[in-house]
DNA sequence: GCTGAAAAGCACAACGG
DNA sequence: CCGTTGTGCTTTTCAGC
């Protein structure tokens, strides 16, 4: 299933689920104007074929003690698929890394880094991060504050 | 409300819905070890204090053809804050850019976009971005796969 | 494909411990 | 604070169109 077996009421059903997840079925059909039986099934195709992935809820960073939002960018010593592979499966297993992309240009990673604070974070850079025996160079940008936060797909 | 007002049930629901946004709430009270009416009420409070921010659907990219997944360092000309406060509601208004950042280093703002292929960013970068008056210096990094898709608070 | 009705399950409020 | 109870709504299935 792709985006070209979408007709336009899937389309409103996937709209309206990514700015409340929460919504009930009779709600989410009244919204995109079908009745609440053929919705659901619309809405249990979509998971189904994966183009819904997951119902994830939000949590404010600062309110749970993490005041710390950085990006790492990192760069390998060497980059055979077997160290990709090796560098993969260590951000992983760092809590404090929340996304991770392999990337072309300078460096061959970025990472989304969240921690309580500076030394926290620090610490994960100097002890994990930089000690790692795949690693080569890191470069850090700590966020100051976040001016865009939506994370809806324009469909 | 701050992490430490917070008990061992709170933590647990926090991390239930995490990973399930759309959990029921009598699985969820089955999952914390408590009968379902205090645990929507705690919920509730969790959701009136501001620590759940809101319930997201999480939709896969490419099966809604959206292919391309990159990060622009941006620098801009002059840092005052009439010209941060300019460049975060360009930010706002371009459907491509799915989060900022402003960051300190290097670059000003940290922009993560989601594009159907890399025609459609190239054009955005064009002629919106280094189009854009306060715009000095773009680094683009272009994602070649995600390795890390976490999102879950570590909590 | 959709609609409509019916049964099962859930959310939510009220009350008592 | 938690738990129990009860009501109304939602979900979900199963007909029929």
């Amino acid at each position: 299933m792709l985006r070209a077996d979408l007709d336009q009421i899937d389309i409103k059903i996937l709209r309206e689920l990514q700015a409340d997840g929460r919504m009930t079925n009779v709600e989410l059909a009244a919204r995109v104007g079908i009745s609440a039986p053929p919705c659901l099934r619309r809405v249990r195709r979509l998971e189904e074929t994966g183009i819904i992935e997951g119902y994830r809820t939000v949590l404010n960073g600062p309110m749970l003690g993490l005041d710390l939002v950085a990006f790492c960018m990192v760069g390998l010593k060497h980059q055979s698929d077997a160290n990709l592979k090796a560098f993969s499966a260590a951000t992983t297993a760092w809590p404090l890394v929340r996304q991770a992309w392999l990337v072309n240009g300078d460096s061959d990673f970025l990472l989304h880094c969240v921690a309580e604070n500076l030394t926290t974070f620090q610490n994960f850079v100097i002890e994990d991060l930089t000690a790692n025996e795949q690693v080569d160079t890191v470069r850090t940008m700590l966020t100051i504050r976040q001016v865009k936060k939506v994370g809806l797909v324009d469909i």
